[in-house]
DNA sequence: GATATCTATCTGAAAAACAGATAAATGGTA
DNA sequence: TACCATTTATCTGTTTTTCAGATAGATATC
C-alpha cells in the first residue's frame, strides 16, 4: 500500500462518494463528473480507510451501499450542501431586508468612517434606502427623539441627552499629534501638552471637537495656542503639512498627505487623550425598524464586536 | 498571478480560514496549526477569490474580519463540524437504542445472509440483545404470531399465513445449476431442465427447497432425477464438485470451492427459476419494539432498499 | 469460450500545496 | 529619523498529492 495514511477528507473526496453511490457504479459515476474511474475507486478507498469501514459492496456489475455507507451518504451531502451554501451566502444579495433607513450622521463620521462601510451595505441590502443626513450633535439627538432619524452614528462620547438616547460604541480612535515632516518634536518620543501649548495650534471645530479638546486641556494648566479654527479637516492637513502649526486629531481622520502632496506626521502625546469613540445612537422608547436592525448588525460584524 | 482559477474550495482552505480567524493574525494562526504563513495567506486569498469578496481587513498587526468574513465564518465552522460529524458518526455507536429483539431465522439464512450483518449490527447496535433462533417455517411463522419471536428472517416467499403475517423482501437471489467443473453442460451457454432431469440430481431439503423445486419443475413434464436428499448446503457442494450430480441452487449459498478444495462451477437454467427471496416476516397487529425497528432499519440500509 | 463490463492496482505525468526566503508595510522604540 | 520587530504578500524550488491511462482480475452475458 502506498498510500499516504491520511486522516482528514477532502471535499473531492465526498464528491465522488456521492457521485458514485448516486450512479451505483464506479466506472459511471467516473462518465458523470468526468473523472478517470480509478480517481473515484482511489477516494472511496481513502475514505473507507479514514472512517474504519466499507462504504460499498462491490459487485460485478456495480456497488452498492453499506449501511455505513448510507449514513455516510447523509453526511456527505450535508457536508457539501454546506460548502455550497458557505461559497454562495457570503455574498449572497439580502433582498429579503426591506424598507427605508433614515440615518443621521455626524461630520467626521460621514467623511472618514460610514462611506466605505455604506457601500458595502448597500451592496448587500439593495432594498433597503438609506437616507443618510449629516448633522450637528444637537439636532441629531432632537431628530432621533421625535423620530425625525431611525439611527445615527455619531461621536458617542459628546452625547448629551442620556435619559432618552441609548448608545453604543463601535469604534475607538486615538487621538495623536499632527505635525510637519521636519518638526522638531519628532526627535522625541512623545510630546507633553505642555510643549504643544507652546506650539501653534490649529483647531478642528467640527463634531465639538474643540469642546473634547477642553475636557483634557483642563486637566492641565496649559491652555492651546490656537491660531486658526476651521471645520475642514483638510485645511488642518494642509496647515500642519506646511508647518503652520500642529493639532491633536484622531487616528481615524489622520492621512499621511495633504491636498498638497506634503507629508503630515503623527506622534503620541505624553498624557492621556480620551479617544475619539464612534457608535450608534438611537431612542431609547421605539424599537428599530428591519432596515435599522440589519445596519446594526451589519456594521458589528464588521467591526467584530462579538469578536470577544 | 499564477493561481489556478479555482472554483471549488478544499477542506483545507476552511480550516485555514478558521485558524486565521481565530487567531486573528494569520502567522499566529499558521504556529497554531504547524503550517507555514504562506499557504495560510494563500488559502484565504483562494477563498476570496471565489467568493468575490474580501473576507479579512489586513492590518500590521493581524487581521479582522470583514462583514463578508463574519458570515463565511459561521459556514466554514458549519463544514468543518459536518465532516468531522461524517467521519465519526458512521462507526458511532448507538448505544442509545436498547432491548431485546427475539429474531428467528430459517436455516439458509441463519448461515448465509444473517451473519455478517448481524456481526455489524451488534457492533452498531451494542446494548441490543439479540436472542437467534433457527428454526423451520412452521414454527417460525407460529412464533411471530403468538408472541414468541418478534420479527423473522427468512424465505418469503414460502410464507403460507398471510393473513396474519406481514412480510417484505430484501433481497432477491438468483438461482442457477451447480456442477463440477469439467460437466460438459458447461460448454453451452445455458442448460435445460430437461437437460437437467436426465442428470443425477442432489436435492437440498432445508427451507422447504424441494416444495420450492417442485414449483417450477412442476411446469415441464420432467422431473428431477434425485439421487440424494440432504440437508446440508456442504455436502451438495461436495457431492456436486466432485461429479455426483448437480443442484439449482441459489447464489446465495452458492461458494466456489467445496470443502475439499475442489471448484465448483455454476451456469444458468434455460428456463425461468424464481429467485430465491429472503426477507422480513412480523405479526400484523403488534408494532415492533425498538431493538426490531431498529434491525429493520439497519437492513433496509444495508441492503439499499430505499435505494431506488 | 469470447466478450463486455465491472472494480482494483500500478505507473508516470501533471497539478497542487507547501516551506522557506524575501519583499513591503506598519507599529513601536530609541 | 533611524532601527528593530512583526505583520501580510509574493516568489521560488521542492515535495506531496492527484490523476489519467494502462492493465489485471473478477463476474455477467452471450
Amino acid at each position: 500500500m502506498e498510500f499516504p495514511e491520511q486522516v482528514e477528507p477532502t471535499l473531492r473526496q465526498f464528491r465522488y462518494f456521492i457521485a458514485a453511490a448516486n450512479a451505483g457504479q464506479i466506472s459511471q459515476a467516473a462518465i458523470d463528473i468526468n473523472v478517470s474511474q480509478s480517481a473515484i475507486t482511489n477516494a472511496i478507498k481513502s475514505l473507507e480507510e479514514m472512517i474504519g469501514s466499507a462504504l460499498f459492496e462491490r459487485h460485478a456489475n456495480g456497488v452498492s451501499l453499506t449501511y455505513e455507507g448510507n449514513l455516510f451518504l447523509d453526511h456527505a451531502r450535508h457536508v457539501v450542501a454546506s460548502v455550497e451554501e458557505a461559497i454562495r451566502l457570503p455574498r449572497r444579495i439580502r433582498e429579503d431586508v426591506r424598507g427605508s433607513l433614515n440615518l443621521a450622521v455626524s461630520y467626521t463620521v460621514a467623511g472618514y468612517f460610514i462611506p466605505t462601510h455604506l457601500a458595502r451595505f448597500s451592496r448587500a441590502f439593495p432594498n433597503v434606502k438609506v437616507n443618510m443626513v449629516e448633522s450637528d450633535r444637537g439636532p441629531i439627538e432632537e431628530g432621533l427623539i421625535t423620530g425625525g432619524f431611525d439611527l445615527a452614528v455619531m461621536l458617542t462620547s459628546n452625547i448629551a441627552n442620556h435619559e432618552e438616547l441609548s448608545h453604543e460604541t463601535l469604534l475607538r480612535s486615538r487621538r495623536r499629534l499632527w505635525l510637519s515632516a521636519n518638526h522638531r518634536f519628532l526627535q522625541q518620543p512623545s510630546a507633553s501638552l505642555q510643549e504643544i501649548s507652546a506650539e501653534p495650534y490649529i483647531m478642528l471645530t467640527v463634531d465639538e471637537a474643540s469642546n473634547t479638546a477642553q475636557r483634557y486641556w483642563k486637566k492641565t494648566p496649559y491652555r492651546p495656542n490656537t491660531i486658526f479654527r476651521t471645520s475642514s479637516v483638510e485645511a488642518v492637513r494642509s496647515m500642519v503639512a506646511i508647518g503652520m502649526g500642529v493639532a491633536i486629531l484622531s487616528d481615524m481622520v489622520y492621512r499621511p498627505w495633504s491636498l498638497e502632496g506634503r507629508r503630515v506626521e503623527v506622534m503620541p502625546v505624553s498624557e492621556p487623550v480620551p479617544t475619539m469613540d464612534v457608535g450608534f445612537a438611537w431612542s431609547i422608547g421605539t424599537e428599530l425598524n428591519e432596515a435599522a436592525k440589519a445596519f446594526v448588525e451589519f456594521l458589528h460584524l464588521a467591526m467584530g464586536v462579538d469578536q470577544h
